[in-house]
DNA sequence: TCGATATATGATAAGCTATTCATATATAGA
DNA sequence: TCTATATATGAATAGCTTATCATATATCGA
């Protein structure tokens, strides 16, 4: 049971197993990491933005409108989204023309979206 | 140039590139595949949440008191996190006594919060 | 059974975000 | 240079989400 009222820090937190305590603290991200790994994951938040991220994933390169012809998602959403994705460096853009060819940054998103189609594919309902 | 005007499929969207359309659509995740991926990331995207998941990353399990003491976080907050995390199957919790103890549910979350750890690390600066 | 404790839940407010429509920029071709 | 086209941007709304405070449930010990 919670015993214990103050920790080494001086805060009033409960704690009921120290070590545990300690390791976990000891291990925690620094907040500016933990920022950047949470903007990424909340970009990959939205069914629009994912959806265009693995149409790149397959296609390799798409311009605007043929990335708003294979996910059927109006071009100025597909412009917002890529702005987002682009800032944040997990699309790059080439310019052709008229045109705008977007493409996955590099080979960690990659991963990333493979792994976590995976993680999809052996979940199975639980809880 | 976008000169086409209707698709296979009827839908007046400007195609460029067919064949990369055609390969993007083909490989489009189903929409609940999608669904459910996105919650996850979206779950994910959160500082609150996500603190809490590397906490348990590295102490293996933690009571809510705990989690609190180790990350900074009212047990309010706390709580309201785990409820969230525990309906999406992505930690599981133990009942002791008056206590919960709540840990990872599986290797896959693991193996997510690994490599986007080992992605944020190899990530610099760019565009 | 009664009080204390550990956690959970409910309701609310505040902030954030995606979508939409309108408009702007930039390039190509005549 | 003028028009059409491809994409980008801006502004506004509507919906969602997080944090907070108050309260409820559940378990333990006396």
């Amino acid at each position: 049971m919670p015993n214990d009222v103050a920790g080494l820090d001086g805060c009033a937190a409960r704690v009921v197993d120290h070590k545990r305590v300690a390791a976990a603290k000891a291990q925690l991200l620094p907040e500016d990491e933990l920022a950047h790994l949470t903007d990424l994951f909340r970009l990959l938040g939205d069914a629009t933005r994912t959806r265009l991220l693995y149409a790149l994933l397959e296609a390799g390169e798409l311009c605007v409108c043929d990335l708003s012809a294979a996910t059927g998602t109006p071009e100025t959403n597909i412009s917002h989204a890529l702005r987002l994705l682009r800032t944040a460096g997990v699309v790059k853009a080439r310019r052709d023309g008229r045109m705008m060819h977007y493409s996955l940054h590099d080979a960690h998103v990659r991963m990333l979206l493979d792994l976590s189609r995976e993680h999809l594919r052996h979940t199975v309902e639980r809880n």
